[in-house]
DNA sequence: TAGTGGTCTAGACCACAAA
DNA sequence: TTGTGGTCTAGACCACTAT
């Protein structure tokens, strides 16, 4: 006990910097409005801008601050929460049922990623490739990309000559014909990573802009019939995984 | 002359730079090797140190490096898949179910943070608060608060002389105590959040390292009986939220 | 003690959005 | 054009680990 610790606390600038700013936050400012500029605000807190950027991205990766380029930084509202779990009071549902949040954009026919390929039993075979959105409030929160082989949709006629205008067509004709088919259960995972190019400017944010990844095994007849990819904003969403409607439907 | 470069590509120097590494770590890379440390690596690669640092922390975001203060950056194992779901084959389950994963290390009565506060009904009201952990391979990958209002374990007697030392006994008490009340059902929400100093510790990590924080709601007798605060490793956890266990039984 | 990653500085310039 | 956040530099020092 000899050395008696007097604030020997190496707590990091930053760090200290976070907790005055989220505490300023809760009791002076209001959702949607304008902070200082960066430069403003370090010369107030007599730091570095560097630091002073540590914290801010603490804070809006907690999804308390929102910073864009060439406008400034404002204050978030509260995480939405996206159902992500069993349909609405159905269990499980293949994408495209009635009444799923996401809109369908696009189609493709391409060779998945190597851990889709896994998953789907066979790397390096070309696949139908879905690609669909969400939003909430007008705001982008996911896209996403499921992967179906061409042979779980087998009455599946797709004309190649239809050009890209078909796009939307022809993913809304694959959702058509998996709901044909019976879904056995499916499995997700979730996990941290960072936005790609192309998924960044759906989702309006920078590339490696951090976002939470969801993967959906879609299990029939015995195999993998397809895999969902679904990328969504870390900054913005809470993901939910409801119980509560899917199993009093399925007691009853 | 080194101005060849004619294509005047906005991509940034760091991410190009994690491109160039995310590479080199799959093709010359073993799992747990060292990389050459911050100073050589940016030299090679002609760039700052900061710059080099931005590629890094983007890489161990997402899983593919870890970093230790004083011993080096060494290539991380792939994620591991951490169930979280259903419990194995019986539907929803109270926490310290026979079979569960995680270890009980301690209770206290405390009041809970706003947030749950509000998710329990009664606000800044003293509850039971467990605290448990969760390893994988010697690793610890999660921490845990559970949070149960005392009204819920009536039959609970806590004899406040038994001390500390009864910590963990206590835990074990409620836990005992909760299995007895009906579950009727749960909803949980998965977020981005950063881990506190306390956490951090737990973890193994340092303060404001990214975790997926799961929050799970156990519903009983029409009430929140129960609200579970998992903080979890973003860098090293897969979370896995499985249903072709749980959907099957409950169907048969 | 030596070597590592973590923090911090004080600049500079760039890309973007809005006036 | 102006002002914002985003990128980048070349240093410095600190905290931690292993030897």
């Amino acid at each position: 006990m000899g050395t008696t610790q007097l604030e020997t606390v190496p707590e990091p600038k930053y760090w200290h910097l976070k907790t005055v700013l989220s505490d300023a936050l809760d009791s002076e400012f209001a959702v949607g409005e304008i902070l200082p500029n960066e430069r403003d605000l370090a010369a107030r807190f007599g730091v570095a801008r560097a630091t002073l950027r540590q914290a801010l991205e603490q804070l809006e990766l907690e999804g308390r601050l929102q910073r864009r380029r060439g406008v400034g930084t404002t204050v978030a509202p509260p995480r939405v929460g996206v159902e992500v779990g069993p349909a609405q009071g159905s269990g499980t549902a293949w994408p495209g049922a009635p009444g799923d949040a996401w809109h369908t954009e696009d189609h493709e026919e391409a060779v998945p990623p190597a851990p889709v390929g896994r998953l789907l039993g066979a790397p390096g075979t070309p696949v139908h490739a879905v690609r669909r959105s969400r939003t909430t409030g007008g705001q982008p929160v996911a896209t996403e990309v499921l992967y179906v082989p061409g042979t779980c949709v087998p009455a599946l006629r797709l004309s190649p000559a239809d050009g890209a205008a078909a796009g939307a067509e022809r993913a809304e004709a694959v959702l058509r014909e998996l709901q044909q088919l019976p879904l056995e259960s499916q499995e997700r995972t979730v996990e941290l990573g960072s936005a790609r190019a192309d998924d960044a400017r759906r989702l309006d944010r920078l590339p490696g802009a951090p976002v939470l990844v969801v993967t959906t095994c879609y299990i029939a007849q015995g195999r993998t019939a397809g895999v969902a990819v679904s990328t969504f904003r870390a900054d913005t969403c809470r993901l939910s995984f409801g119980d509560s409607e899917g199993i009093p439907a399925l007691a009853g």
